[in-house]
DNA sequence: GGAAGACTACTACGTTCATAGTAACCGGTC
DNA sequence: GACCGGTTACTATGAACGTAGTAGTCTTCC
């Protein structure tokens, strides 16, 4: 399914953010927003060109019928953001998922709120879990 | 305090690590425990080119009165792996810690384990914060 | 003291990335 | 129908990276 998500790179992810949040954008769309945000935007051309990288490699798909060509994303960010988090965990962490949260949880990142939807995804993680087991009635904690 | 970590690159913090494991070595050392660890190892004079990098950026030190020249880390993992993640939070996940960790959460790499750990820390976080609102006494954990 | 072997210093090469310029093109306007 | 502004296609450049070779130096052992 997953048809091997294409590698992206800093700069294209920035661009992609932008068009996850607008859906569709022309280069100067994505031009102007980046502009808009302040951020040191790059040039015009370079918008072009990295919009057509990403569209080479079919994390953009392009309509050109529409004179100013018009992009609109062909990969979901929720895919991308979970290889991105799952290499950096790996090459960083070593896998230790726990390790990178509670330096979070230490550097003050995490607000009382996250906390509070994280616990409750957790649970939601773990009576998923039980009912899966189900069955299971004499109480042993499996691991 | 902070001497403006450097940047250390992915194939350099390959290296780190084995130095953070071990404490002091020389490049036959790295390279032998890279080797050891199977993950298709670079060569010998490659270790050296990185460990020589690492040292003039500073994030190494060298004793060149061995003979085979003995290099120990200078910055420590804590802030190196600190920095990483905050820059990797902001580019990647603009800031937001907390879709982050949700994320963690439902790809089930955080351990119910992890879980209770993480809880504990939060607790000791509002703990102290409550402390610190009044007049803090006992308990206060410096870094 | 000379040869063998380990070690270091210097240099190099191919790739990927980020950034951007130039030239060619197209569609509307006078 | 020729021009103009915006648009696209193609090409270029320079930095950073990962990887490694070669030459030269230092040790050590006979």
């Amino acid at each position: 399914m997953a048809t091997e998500l294409p590698h992206i790179t800093a700069a294209e992810l920035r661009i992609m953010k932008v068009l996850w949040r607008i859906g569709r954008a022309t280069v100067r769309d994505v031009k102007d927003r980046l502009t808009a945000e302040g951020d040191e935007a790059p040039a015009y051309t370079t918008v072009m060109t990295l919009l057509n990288q990403l569209a080479v490699k079919d994390a953009l798909s392009v309509d050109r019928a529409r004179q100013p060509f018009v992009y609109s994303p062909a990969v979901q960010r929720e895919q991308v953001l979970a290889q991105r988090l799952k290499q950096f965990l790996n090459t960083v962490f070593d896998g230790q998922a726990g390790e990178l949260v509670l330096r979070l949880a230490e550097e003050a990142e995490l607000t009382p709120d996250d906390l509070r939807r994280i616990e409750s995804k957790i649970e939601d993680r773990e009576r998923e879990q039980k009912a899966g087991d189900q069955g299971s009635s004499g109480g042993g904690a499996e691991k």
